[in-house]
DNA sequence: CCGTTATCCTACTCCCCGGTAACATGGCTT
DNA sequence: AAGCCATGTTACCGGGGAGTAGGATAACGG
């Protein structure tokens, strides 16, 4: 839970940016406890001892709140992404530490918020921004693994359908994890890396 | 979309049974394509050709309908789990037969249902009956994983993790799969099953 | 045939919650 | 000191949709 910035003081034009960032991480933390739905203003509110009009100086509505908090998830993606490729490492070693970032990024509020609640409570138009960058970090990941058949360090395969296996397995992170568990988000992303490296299969034979 | 049996007739009470089935059957697909909150108790009606109160006579309310729903799709997955484990293959075959089944069921409404809307909006003892129904699958996959290992025909790793990441990998299917896409249901299944099995990265080197 | 019961519909109620109107307060500028 | 604008608040509205009351209809048993 992320203190509220209210009561404290400062400038004024970043005050206010701040106040925003502090509406949409309590709320994204609110949906993932809650749900979107079972998450009213009201709720968001009182987390941030606030009033819920107040909210509205900050955000639109609600729809805009789940938007942008999953953007924000996205963005990340995108921001980890860009860091890691072409920072001078094999393909191989690339795709480990993107999938790295993306483990974590899925532990965190934004990334988990975006598994959790997903877009469907939002409108056409803003599903189709969300799709749109998410279709960019696929590319992303279906380039890695395309260049890394390429370079004989990725098994052949369909990229499209590996893209999707790997997504899958380190978004459901996202579905169980849990801050008070036995598994930092690190050693659950190397665990789950390993195996989606090498496989469940023994080697030879 | 599964026909109604409104107009049909026959006996008297495994008509009804068939109602309410039908009943299930139509608002997991309508869950499935709007969301469980998005769709009302008229649309599933409309869908059936039938008013609001008549589905009433079928199903206590609206979070039972989603409840079944999702313990027919666990319900489908324990089944085929025991259908599969002590048949008489390996327990890697096993796995992989079990595994098989769960990416086909996870395509079907009431899977997809079970993965796509979750167990958020259900009250609290809802949720702890779905998630003992959980528990019970998982167990099966780390049972036959931790067997697997100690018959040497998978890989060394913690089992409780590897069950999750193969669950991630194949439930994510769900959140992706089109009925009218290139791939079929068992088509994606075996690739995805492959790559699990064999891993993304070359072997040997 | 006639009563009984299962089945289904029309026409409501009711409440939750997103969103707003209108007013209060307090710091910054001139 | 005087007013303006940013920031919050209390008190309200309105819609949508879950759930219900009560009546119509039709199948079935005697």
């Amino acid at each position: 839970m992320t203190d509220s910035p209210w009561k404290a003081a400062g400038d004024r034009q970043s005050e206010r940016e701040a106040k925003r960032i502090a509406v949409l991480t309590v709320a994204a933390q609110a949906f993932n406890e809650t749900g979107y739905h079972a998450t009213s203003l009201d709720d968001i509110a009182r987390r941030l001892n606030v009033s819920k009009p107040t909210i509205y100086y900050y955000v639109k509505n609600k729809e805009e709140i789940l938007f942008e908090c999953a953007r924000m998830g996205l963005e990340l993606m995108e921001e980890a992404a860009n860091e890691v490729i072409g920072s001078g490492g094999s393909v191989y070693d690339e795709l480990i530490a993107v999938m790295h970032k993306y483990a974590e990024i899925v532990t965190m509020d934004f990334g988990m918020c975006l598994i959790r609640v997903g877009e469907e409570p939002l409108n056409a138009e803003s599903r189709r921004t969300l799709r749109t960058l998410k279709r960019g970090i696929d590319a992303k990941f279906r380039s890695l693994i395309q260049r890394g058949i390429e370079a004989g360090e990725i098994v052949p395969c369909d990229a499209k359908v590996a893209a999707f296996m790997l997504a899958g397995a380190l978004s459901w992170i996202a579905r169980w994890y849990r801050p008070d568990g036995p598994l930092t988000p690190q050693q659950i992303a190397d665990q789950h890396i390993a195996l989606i490296m090498s496989g469940l299969r023994v080697r030879g034979g």
